[in-house]
DNA sequence: GTCGAAATCACCCTTTCGGGCGATGGCCCC
DNA sequence: GGGGCCATCGCCCGAAAGGGTGATTTCGAC
């Protein structure tokens, strides 16, 4: 955090130096006119700024769940195929082999093959540790 | 960071440069009147609310890449202990309940009654839904 | 002092998992 | 047309997990 407060102090520095020098162009502009309100304005559009910063903040802060890309390079590299991706879905989603065989409408049998052979892919034995392991490869979210 | 403030820099120079031009025209056509400001405060505060939306945005995405804080709210509500937490850990790692056993020095019987326990409060009958619902609840990352 | 919650452990029994083995059919590629 | 890969299913058996019940200890609160 601390790490971006000071680009920040920076650029808004610049900001209103760059605010202070088109005020006095301006004043040099439009001589004629004396008034101080264009530092209202500058102070107005300060304060739009802040709010604006402040709204954007919030809502990329609560519309950005972490999108998760699936790591298909790993998915590759160890072979796994599309139907055990579905599988591993299911189990992540705390199935027992019984329901994702009717989920998937097959037998137990093949969830049964089709986990053995992702345990030996990821080198697990346990479906809890092939979460965690599939979870570390970014392999589920 | 760097590769963001030139852009800012530049649009916010735009927008200043808009603002000026805006003005040099609203001046022309609003010569006579006795109070065109409130379209031109208007205007730069939209403007600058709009910036300020952006660079909050821009900052909020390259910030903080969420450490994770245990929802130690839900943890009470359900009324989950500190050794059964522990235990959720060791679940989460994709231990077995022997290898946890080992780990915390206790009874394997006294790791499945933590578990079957755990189960009961997050109203689960598998390890692995027990996984899911628990990251759900953030009890876990 | 007693009451309750937490923590510890034990036993029994059923269900689920996991390992190992084999088998079939489809598909692609050389 | 044979070899490899994927997907599908079956059976057997042992290990792990889960459900139920009961017991003891410790510790803080009332």
């Amino acid at each position: 955090m601390t790490r971006t407060v000071l680009p920040t102090i920076l650029i808004w520095a610049l900001i209103l130096a760059a605010g202070a020098f088109a005020l006095r162009w301006m004043e040099f502009q439009y001589l004629a006119r004396a008034f101080p309100w264009r530092v209202y304005i500058g102070l107005i559009g300060a304060a739009f700024a802040a709010g604006g910063v402040w709204v954007g903040w919030r809502l990329a802060a609560r519309a950005a769940p972490a999108p998760f890309a699936r790591n298909t390079a790993a998915q590759a590299a160890l072979g796994v195929t599309g139907q055990e991706m579905k599988v591993l879905e299911h189990l992540a989603a705390g199935r027992s082999n019984k329901e994702i065989a009717q989920a998937l409408g097959l037998s137990p049998n093949t969830i049964k093959t089709h986990i053995a052979n992702l345990f030996a892919k990821l080198e697990v034995a346990r479906r809890t540790q092939a979460l965690a392991k599939a979870r570390d490869l970014h392999l589920i979210p």
